[in-house]
DNA sequence: GCATCTGATGACCACCTGGTCATCAGATGC
DNA sequence: GCATCTGATGACCAGGTGGTCATCAGATGC
């Protein structure tokens, strides 16, 4: 299942004379392929620039991956290995802490794998954002079924050991996390930079995570006075599990 | 301030042509404009759709305001103008409430202004996310003002009224705050059409604003039993006000 | 040294883009 | 009916795009 050569997603895509040539040029290629992509998205990437930048001809890039679409199928599908490979390291070194804590563990190798590899993260955010990519419900598909699924574990676990409101249902609580998660991981990986979308107040990473957590574990509400002004428990706020269902 | 005859953001745009041709007609670009860079972001945007939706020549987009980005400065600034007078009414009135009353009010005009006027809600969407939209800088600036100041206004009035824990700072309020209105908007526009970004479990608008609204009140953590695994005291979530500053 | 095979190459293609401008149609004034 | 003015028009332009392919350089086999 973790083969080395990659698999090819279309037809002949990547041709073997792509597997042919040395692995340190394949590299390169595919590194700089996601640099464009993660810097331009995919309509504005250019062959052409990417070709320059590269000192190779633009006719190999078609030699190899046939199209535009061919070779963001294949470097997505690299960086979807990179992705996996991090969940699976960090499911395996979190598995008997409690939910918080392993919340916090998580966010900070999120936090890592982010800066470590920006291409990864800013392709990943572009197939989200982007609709009118190739093929855009594929990738969505992949992408969000393994970090619902993800996060669904990790939410079931927290709701079984007692950790976690029962009240609110799994579906609202992954859906929490995953948009506190998403903006936290933009704006730290922004911050370096410049100051563009959300300005987080400056600080070491794991102060940011603390707080980040402690919101998550408690919200903005005061633990005093207001609990008393808790709405009558005939209100519910969790979902009716009817409804409409894929079928 | 509220005059009716739109300011002109660059030297001569729109030119006195546009202004003269009749209110309807004027509207209709205006409106095809935004439905266009709003389905499509800037660069995507193609002016030969436009004027072949519209049925008019290509030469008076350019008669009228001298160049794309033109025209994209024009319909964004109008597009602004409806986006501040959404907010400036639901401010007057509820400016009685407490924070929590407040927040759901907020919640219920937002997603009815954005079900009623999604063009400028994408456009909105599309100026945070596009890196390479020219100008992007100012864009930016003008909306991140505009809801940084409204969310901090509301936490103010919460942490004031003692409603909020004090213990996390304004800044990361707002960005909470803005992280989850931001996402729960998304959500529930999207959630019409396809089911895409988010699957939010089914139900009536309220239920998911009451659930998102305790959320924001409580968090996710039990309120019994782990109240008192609660971190030391000396752990200070709160972020230091000495650090770098623009200057 | 010849033949063959293979990867690299970049001129070239059709198409689309934002943008220009000479020309036109119609209304107005007299 | 003529002159003038004004907004509308779309052929046209330069430049960029993804994509093609005849040709070439170099290695290999014998």
């Amino acid at each position: 299942m973790s083969q080395n050569h990659p698999r090819n997603p279309v037809n002949n895509c990547p041709s073997a004379t792509f597997l042919r040539i040395s692995p340190h040029k394949q590299q390169a290629i595919l590194d700089a392929a996601i640099t464009e992509f993660a810097a331009y998205g995919y309509h504005q990437a250019s062959i052409n620039r990417l070709v320059n930048n590269l000192g190779i001809a633009k006719g190999s890039i078609f030699q190899y991956f046939g199209s535009k679409q061919g070779l963001f199928e294949h470097v997505f599908a690299q960086a979807k290995e990179i992705v996996s490979e991090h969940l699976r390291f960090t499911r395996e070194h979190t598995r008997d802490k409690d939910f918080f804590a392993r919340l916090s563990t998580i966010v900070t190798s999120g936090l890592a794998f982010v800066r470590e590899h920006p291409g990864v993260y800013r392709m990943y955010m572009h197939v989200l954002r982007d609709e009118h990519l190739p093929g855009r419900a594929a990738y969505l598909f992949e992408v969000r079924a393994a970090s619902r699924a993800y996060l669904t574990g990790l939410v079931d676990q927290g709701l079984s050991n007692n950790e976690l409101d029962p009240k609110l249902s799994r579906e609202w609580a992954v859906f929490f996390l995953d948009a506190l998660l998403d903006r936290f991981f933009q704006a730290m990986s922004e911050s370096d930079q410049e100051e563009t979308l959300q300005d987080i107040p400056p600080g070491p990473d794991q102060e940011h995570i603390q707080a980040l957590i402690r919101f998550i574990r408690k919200g903005l509400g005061q633990w005093g006075s207001h609990m008393s002004a808790l709405p009558p428990a005939n209100l519910t706020y969790s979902c009716p599990k009817a409804g409409k269902k894929r079928n």
